[in-house]
DNA sequence: CGATGCGTTGATCGGTATCAAGGGGGGTGG
DNA sequence: CCACCCCCCTTGATACCGATCAACGCATCG
């Protein structure tokens, strides 16, 4: 864990190396997971006096830490910044909306589609190779991510990987063959 | 039509009267309301060029516009503001977290139940009288809140109507007769 | 007076959850 | 080094919730 929901929020961190889960634990023991962060993203910023979200790593990594003291003295001289931060939470809420849109309207095959899509996406934003991509997420986190149980995530990987559309040449590994599909399904169940 | 998702984004607007519905277009044609805003409520700031999402006003209603040339202008004066601004948008972003929980894991029952908490939640903060509420979304607009159909949540409501939970005493009103009940049906189904 | 939009209710279908059983891999302790 | 355990994944059978399809009532408006 690198926080929890409700802890103190003294300091932000900045993501070196490693992939880290954000999310929300419900009354019945439910979580629902509010996205996942990679390197170069930064957590936990912000001005509230606590989290709002537990952040778990899900790999091996470490961090920048950012003490929220000196993160303020920071703004204070150095006002553009604080436009960045503006930016950066901007950027979230938009993706978080996106993800609501995939969540509220979208069939499961749907949702796996657009979950792999996006995997994509973050990799290829850091021009990292896209041949083979590390999937450090298991089943269950998957699921709660997309609103889904872990056994109908399963069954649609299965699917994917009958069609051709995708496979794992090993745990945690993921090779993308057809991304037009996955476009396709994505989109929309017609085609 | 407030403003549309893709127009330029050159004015924010803070609502002085009305409810706003802020809403995404899906490629097939359904929607998605990522929320509802109220009076006191600032719409469509930012730093993006073009605006996220459509704002639609449900009732009649008026605002105060603010020229995002002139507010970058206030902000580079005043940089407190810029603070501000940021507090904003990260509460819209938990909210929208908050949201995503209810409509990846809840039953239709208790994302209905959610959603009215919600609305006396928001008139409480505004202390307005609670007796009755107004409500002006229809069922189609909820239902595409929610991620469900506008039958699903007819039915719903006349659930609640038959235990005696809520009343509606006219069109576009809400009573809410048994706060506890919805708590309980929100919280989880059990009981 | 017809048209249109919103709401209600009923019947049926299907997708996804749930329940269940078993396999495999990696880590730990004996 | 090996055996065991735990966690994760897979696959199957079944149930159920909510979507879909359909018909109708009611108000408002032209």
């Amino acid at each position: 864990m690198v926080f929890r929901e409700g802890d103190p929020a003294l300091r932000a961190f900045s993501i070196v190396e490693g992939v880290v889960k954000l999310s929300r634990l419900l009354a019945d023991g439910k979580q629902q997971v509010v996205g996942f962060r990679f390197p170069g993203d930064i957590i936990g910023f912000g001005t509230q006096r606590t989290y709002a979200f537990d952040a778990e790593l899900l790999t091996a990594g470490h961090f920048c830490r950012i003490d929220r003291r000196k993160l303020d003295q920071l703004l204070r001289r150095y006002p553009l910044m604080e436009r960045r931060l503006l930016d950066l939470c901007l950027q979230e809420l938009a993706s978080t909306q996106d993800h609501l849109v995939t969540v509220g309207r979208r069939s499961a095959e749907s949702r796996v589609a657009t979950f792999l899509l996006g995997l994509i996406e973050v990799h290829r934003r850091r021009a990292m190779p896209l041949a083979e991509l590390p999937m450090p997420m298991t089943r269950s986190d998957i699921g709660d991510f997309l609103g889904l149980t872990l056994e109908t995530v399963s069954r649609t990987f299965a699917a994917f990987k009958r069609q051709g559309i995708i496979a794992e040449p090993g745990q945690h590994k993921l090779r993308v063959l057809n991304s037009d599909a996955l476009t396709r399904i994505a989109e929309g169940d017609a085609a």
